[in-house]
Order: structure tokens, then C-alpha cells, then sequence
DNA sequence: GATAAAAGTGTAAATTTAACACTTTAAAGG
DNA sequence: CCTTTAAAGTGTTAAATTTACACTTTTATC
């Protein structure tokens, strides 16, 4: 009986690199660490680690995520393999690179003083190890196409968040301007917001209406098929 | 120098599954072929290999794609990893998914005959090991999305090829039938378009108009980025 | 009480999308 | 050769969506 030789077969090691995105008032950001081990000791780079045997890449991804920023209950979606061959030059190792959007507030106190990771804005990056800036390049493609067909708010922002906020959420991920008035109608038409009686004072004189999503509004959306158009 | 030590990782077998897409007079197939080894022999699979260590994933899909069917030459794209605990009975093994779109006519002679390769209509597959169906169903979500943003007609149409015919693909794909006029339009407006002068009086008595791909002024609107909404 | 800075608000024109039916052509069959 | 048949080809109108655009309100600060 010809049963395939899997012995024959070559074994890989199998990385995983997390591209966190966060938002705060300063606009769009990512999560990076300060590798403390060869190679490229005390480089910047994307949150990473090897899969293990008898874990999934989800579960593999939730798990380096936690250890080395301490982040939980963070979803992730997985977004390409890279597979270059002197990606790593220790070793030939293959990473899959998984993305996540995260409100930054509510989640960094514990980050930033017990682990050596860092936000930084997109637009003062540091250089990063390996191809982690290919990676970085494909994840905001993909939160760009994302962005532009369906809301995306939800993970981004605070429970409560302004409308000026959502806008510049918007446009930093964009990277255009967009117009206030267009925008709130097109955000309005998909009813999935509830304005709150409560202002946020604190950006602006006048102060802004705060909002929260409707989630299950929101769901119902989603198996409708709904499309969000910017 | 602490020197992070791969050799404590785990490395674990990474195969490589292709999903290629076909489009004949009859609709949209894809080609699976019969195993011929354990496990699982003689049941229907997509074209899968495992990766060599000295190879890129994108290599391996051309080399496994090559030695299964003898096709060549077919530009293949990265889908997903797929890595359930186990996918594969015999040993823990990951795959990367590749998709391709291929026109069956201008293929198919080799590999029917060479090879136990053969096309299935979507509609009246076999059972597929492993998770090959969930594989397959993500490959679809993908063509859909693809077909609803650019135009797609290359590389599944032959070179010459009729309006009716372009349709009948694109209704294929998403399931549906779509207005001849409104379509005609859309395309079109596209003008990427080249009408021949020529009949195809194959399939109607009327006889319908040969078109080709105008692949300048294509790759001029992809870089402009333009977009085709169906 | 004047100033400054951001929030908030509506309309009209232009463009895009969707719905819809009859004529033309040539092969096939009597 | 006349009739039938089956698919190709062709435009218009109404509806919906998208875009462009400017002034008023509010409140903290000086």
C-alpha cells in the first residue's frame, strides 16, 4: 500500500507576527516591541513568536500577543504567510502575519511599563527587523479596503466616541480629508449609532455629542450584507 | 548573549493546497485530482504538496501545481493558512491555500489524458478531503469579492471571446443572472474592451462578436485604480 | 464682551444605477 | 423557399446615490 511518506518530508519553523493597529487623539499607530534577544537585539519589531506543535495559528497568535504585551481578548484576522527564503537569517522560517485594531486608551496602562512595547505613529516608524515592513505594508492595504467597506469604528474607539473622532479615525487610515457634512450623512444613513445625551468637553470649546454603536443594529447589518461606501 | 535559540522551536510540515478556478461553455470548475496514495487514496483532492525547505510558497505551488497536471505558467495567488489541529490525520500539518484562474480550453489536453486530474462543476463536486471544502469555499468568497471589484475576464476567458460568453462567466461566479444591457454597459464604460471583427457562430445562429483584452489600456486603469461594480 | 476654535447643520446639481422590451440575424426544419 | 426558433444586439427613463459647498452655534479664553 503506497502511503505518502510524510517522514520524507522537510519540517519549517512556523513564526507569527501580530500587527496591532491602535487609534488615539493623535491619529493612527502600531504596536512594535524592543527585541531583547539575537538577532537585531534592541531593533523595533512587529510582536512575534513560533508556532507550536499542537496549537492553531489563532490560538498561536493570542497567545505571543499575550506574553509579550500582556493584551488580551484581542481578535485577530489572519493576513498573509511570508515566506522569502533569507527572510530570517538565523534560519529558514516561515511567519504568518496576523492584524488586530485596538482602542488604545483602554487597553495601555499595562502595556507600555511592564513589556518594552511602544505605539508608534504610522508616519515616524522606526526601521523594523525582516520583512516586517512588507508585512506592515500589506496589513494597511488591507485595513484600507477594509475602512472602505464596513465600519470599522467598533474596534477602534472607546465605548463612547465623538463624531469628529470617528471622522479622523477615518481619515487617518484613509490618509485624505474628508468632508464633515458627507461623512456624518453617510454614517447617519446606516443607523447604527446611538447619540448619547453626553458631551465630550474635552477637545473642543463647544464640546461634541458623544455616541455609542448600536451592536446589534450593527450585527443585523452584517447579515444583510450591508456596504459602507467612503 | 542571549541568542534566541530556534532549535527549542517546534517545526511541523507545511503543505500547500491549489484551488484552480476554470471556466468552459458549461460554467465555472475546478480541477481536483484522484490520490493516489494513502491516506485517503482514490478520493477526490485539490492539488496539494509539501513545501521543500529551500523554496518560497509561491515555488512550491508552481512545482506542485507543475508535477500534478503539467500545467505552467498559471500566476497563482496566496489565499489563507489553513491549520486546524487535524486537518490532516497522518501528522500535524499546516497548508497554505493558492488560487488561480485558468481558461480550460487553452489547457486542457495535457492533463485530462496525463494526469488523473479532472474539472468538476461547482455544482456537482465529490466529496474533498480534509478541509479542502472549507478551502474551497474561502476561494470562492475570494473570486466573488474579486469579480465585484476589477474586471476578472482575463485570465479565465480565452483571447477571443464573446460578450454572452464574458457574462455568462461573471454570472457564474456570483451566482446570478445579470441584466445583458446593464452589463454591456458597465463593460464598456470600462473601455478596455476591443471589438474584432470576427463571429463566434459557435454557439448561436446569429453568431456573436469576438472581443479581446486591450491589456495596455487595462494596466493603465488598474494603475489608476479604478474600480468595476457589479 | 470680543475673539477664537471647533461642532453642527441642508440643499441642489451631477452622476450612477436600475428597470425594462423589441428588433435583428441566420440556421433548421417543414 | 417560407416559417420557426433561439440567441444577439440595442436605448431610454426614473430613481438613487454621490458630491460640492458655507454659514451659524457654542463656549472657553483673553
Amino acid at each position: 500500500m503506497a502511503l505518502n511518506d510524510y517522514n520524507k518530508e522537510d519540517k519549517v519553523l512556523l513564526a507569527l507576527d501580530c500587527i496591532i493597529f491602535g487609534f488615539d487623539h493623535e491619529g493612527l499607530k502600531i504596536l512594535l516591541i524592543k527585541r531583547d534577544f539575537e538577532p537585531e537585539r534592541g531593533k523595533w519589531s512587529l510582536i512575534g513568536g513560533f508556532l507550536k506543535e499542537e496549537e492553531t495559528l489563532d490560538q498561536a497568535a493570542i497567545r505571543v500577543l499575550h506574553r509579550l504585551t500582556g493584551l488580551d481578548n484581542i481578535f485577530m484576522e489572519q493576513l498573509y504567510t511570508f515566506s522569502k527564503i533569507d527572510r530570517d537569517p538565523v534560519e529558514r522560517t516561515l511567519s504568518v502575519a496576523y492584524y488586530a485594531l485596538i482602542d488604545i486608551a483602554s487597553h495601555d496602562e499595562k502595556l507600555i511599563q511592564k513589556f518594552s512595547a511602544k505605539w508608534f505613529s504610522l508616519k515616524e516608524l522606526p526601521n523594523l527587523i525582516f520583512d516586517h515592513d512588507q508585512m506592515l505594508e500589506k496589513a494597511i492595504a488591507r485595513l484600507r479596503r477594509r475602512a472602505r467597506s464596513k465600519p470599522i469604528g467598533f474596534e477602534l474607539l472607546p465605548e463612547k466616541f465623538t463624531m469628529p473622532q470617528l471622522q479622523k479615525l477615518y481619515e487617518s487610515i484613509l490618509d485624505e480629508k474628508l468632508d464633515k457634512r458627507n461623512f456624518i450623512s453617510r454614517v447617519n444613513a446606516l443607523k447604527i449609532l446611538i447619540k448619547l445625551d453626553q458631551k465630550d468637553m474635552q477637545v473642543s470649546k463647544k464640546g461634541a455629542y458623544l455616541y455609542r454603536f448600536d451592536e446589534k443594529k450593527y450585527h443585523q447589518k452584517v447579515l444583510e450584507g450591508f456596504s459602507f461606501k467612503i
